[in-house]
RNA sequence: GGUCCCAUAGCUCAAUGGAUAGAGCAACUGCCUUCUAAGCAGUAGGUUACAGGUUCGAGUCCUGUUGGGAUCACCA
């Protein structure tokens, strides 16, 4: 047993006897003891002024009397100020703790019979990844990793947008200009390939309607606009063409209605639409399917919305006989949701056709019934949170019985010290070209410092990817997902301080120890040694590791887990400088300190792997 | 304008309502004939945006203010 629940119940039985209460672990607040203190936990005692009516003071005296006299055999020393109550166990304890820890390894949770179903990547099918999905990446197969760790089964799945009008934009571009190439042809990556006749698109159309607006027609609006607008609120002519973009596009422009064109006939089934669409998407499927395996995701199933745009109409229908969706004069459909505080939403436009909101709740339904989920988890960037809330209330409006097991973990914006990534200003940072920089900087510090010179050239190769994706993926991971994250280029290829490669270097280190020993730690009996200050140290905060773990499945932020693994990191650290393992002054302490560090690894490693991090042996 | 999120050291981030708010980076100073120096130790850096309130105790909870962000389409 762990010895803060020895402790809890030897308190929790010390405290009935004076106060005649049973108390709950609410209600006796046990914390780590402060480094400028004397002992291991900390009982705060004011809670407790009402139960006992005494003063703090008093109670921790009491209740430190207490235990020292009844369990003499866990409580070594105790000390109060000023109503903490300071304990510290023996070193008997802790050092069978350190026993039971390397015996019987991880911390083990009971297996549920829940599943828990993951959303994560969703990318649109015209443009490579970039930056944002990289963390929302992480952050999905993260917490699919930690909800596996603690006894759910975990359902990774993206969907992928692979129609409407984006994709017809790349496709048109490419029969216009794009002379048949292909990836093979051309050298470069599917996704990118696409990417660059979106980008091709985008930069024609806009030469088109930078003519366009020297031409009679364009003037002709812009005076009728003047004429109409009220005097105060009017625009310049500049920033009444940039407002004018959208129904330029859909009324006026040549290519824009190419493109609108082709849409349509994709939604007929053209042959020839649907041959160069399916083509060229595979091309992308196979960059996505490369940035997925360099980044080590992967997903159990792949939502098409190709084949769910249509989903959710039939739930129009159940919802309009039901009376929770209304329908109006033109026939569109819609639900007021002003009673929650939220607005009324459009679900069928009054043409008949369906809109995102009505996508969405057919594709939950339709998830629903593929895995009987009992929590699904949408990990979506924080610009759609109203959507999910607005989705979320429709779901419980409509009764349907996955309602309450709706989550969306909604991230923030990745920004650059520059500032927001936009995509026409060419500032978005595209996740292959990430990948291969912060790989490449792992390289040249590893060969500027010489390491790893007798090591096979194969397997440098190796170490260089995992070290530069874990300074990567740890600088993005260890930031609370709620919160807005500036990435600094500069920053994210840092190999020193509060980064993946020290933990990795902390693990190695260890790892080198157990070469040079020959072999692991031995169930020896480890009674008899006096655990020195800095080896407790490490040792409490070993056993911490499953409270975290536990935070990050209930929080829904693994950095919870990032921010532990540095910390028991920096611990062994200190703890490898200040102790010899190898050349211990006794054979019992070199026994310790070698379970000290396999325990040290097996959870730095076990921690690291939850965040999507591998451990290479040496670097 | 309505709703939601954020604000902590120069910068990037931590801190189950508990004691004197911690790391890393950047700056400066030491430590490799000893298990990997991608390391360790030290110096310096703070009115936790502001004002009230709740509490024995508030960076943390509540209200208001300011600043920043998002969102409120018959867009996706």
């Amino acid at each position: 047993m762990h010895p803060i629940q020895q402790l809890f119940q030897s308190i929790v039985s010390v405290t009935k006897d004076l106060y005649g209460q049973d108390l709950t672990e609410a209600e006796l607040p046990l914390a780590p003891t402060r480094k400028e203190f004397e002992g291991d936990y900390t009982l705060v005692t004011f809670p407790l002024t009402r139960i006992a009516r005494k003063s703090p003071d008093q109670i921790a005296e009491e209740i430190g009397n207490s235990l020292m006299s009844g369990y003499p055999d866990l409580v070594a020393d105790v000390n109060v100020i000023k109503g903490f109550l300071n304990i510290g166990l023996s070193t008997r304890v802790w050092v069978s703790f350190l026993e039971s820890l390397s015996r019987d390894g991880l911390p083990v949770f009971p297996r549920l019979d829940e599943k828990i179903l993951v959303e994560y990547s969703s990318p649109n099918t015209n443009k490579p990844l970039h930056l944002g999905h990289i963390r929302n990446i992480l952050l999905g197969w993260s917490m699919s990793r930690i909800f596996e760790r603690t006894g759910y089964e975990a359902i990774r799945v993206q969907v992928i947008n692979d129609r409407g009008i984006a994709i017809c934009k790349s496709m048109l571009a490419w029969e216009l200009y794009g002379d048949g190439a292909t990836p093979e042809s051309s050298g470069v990556k599917g996704d990118h390939l696409v990417g660059e006749y979106y980008v091709r698109f985008e930069s024609e159309f806009k030469k088109e309607y930078a003519e366009w607006q020297s031409t009679a027609d364009a003037e002709q609006r812009w005076k009728r606009y003047q004429a109409e607008a009220e005097k105060e609120k009017a625009i310049s002519r500049e920033d009444f063409f940039k407002g004018y973009k959208n129904a330029y596009f859909n009324e006026i422009s040549p290519l824009g209605a190419k493109a609108r064109e082709m849409l349509v006939k994709w939604e007929q089934g053209d042959a020839e639409v649907r041959g160069t669409w399916s083509m060229m998407n595979d091309w992308v499927y196979k960059g996505f399917h490369a940035t997925y395996d360099a980044l080590g995701v992967s997903f159990h199933k792949s939502y098409y919305e190709s084949n769910t745009y249509l989903l959710g109409r039939d739930l129009v229908e159940d919802g309009l006989s039901r009376g929770v969706f209304y329908r109006q004069d033109d026939g569109s459909v819609w639900i007021d949701l002003t009673d929650e505080g939220l607005d009324r939403k459009i679900l069928l436009r009054s043409d008949g056709t369906s809109v995102y909101m009505t996508q969405d709740l057919g594709t939950a339904k339709d998830r629903y019934e593929d895995y009987h989920a009992n929590r699904m988890i949408y990990v979506v960037a924080d610009e759609q949170n109203y959507h999910f809330q607005v989705l979320f209330a429709i779901m419980k409006k409509l009764g349907m019985p996955f309602a309450d097991g709706m989550v969306h973990l909604s991230y923030g914006m990745v920004e650059l010290p520059t500032g927001k990534m936009k995509s026409r200003e060419g500032t978005v940072v595209d996740a292959d070209d990430l990948i291969r920089e912060v790989i490449s900087e792992a390289r040249s510090s590893a060969e500027e410092r010489g390491d790893g010179d007798d090591i096979p050239a194969e397997e440098q190769e190796r170490i260089y990817q995992q070290v530069g994706l874990a300074a990567l993926k740890y600088h993005i991971i260890k930031v609370n997902p709620k919160k807005r994250m500036i990435f600094d280029p500069k920053e994210s290829v840092d190999l020193q301080g509060h980064t993946g490669p020290y933990i990795q270097n902390a693990y190695v280190r260890i790892q080198s120890i157990f070469r040079k020993a020959g072999r692991p730690a031995t169930e020896a009996d480890l009674t008899g040694y006096d655990l020195a200050e800095g080896e407790k140290e490490l040792l409490l905060l070993l056993s911490e590791y499953r409270q975290h773990i536990l935070q990050a499945a209930e929080q829904y932020d693994p950095s919870h887990v990032a921010n532990y693994a540095y910390a028991v990191a920096k611990a062994f650290h200190k703890f490898y400088h200040d102790f010899s393992v190898l050349r211990a002054e006794s054979e019992l302490a070199r026994e310790v300190r070698l379970h000290l560090a396999a325990v040290t690894a097996s959870i730095l490693k076990d921690a690291m792997e939850l965040i999507g991090i591998e451990m290479p042996d040496r670097m």
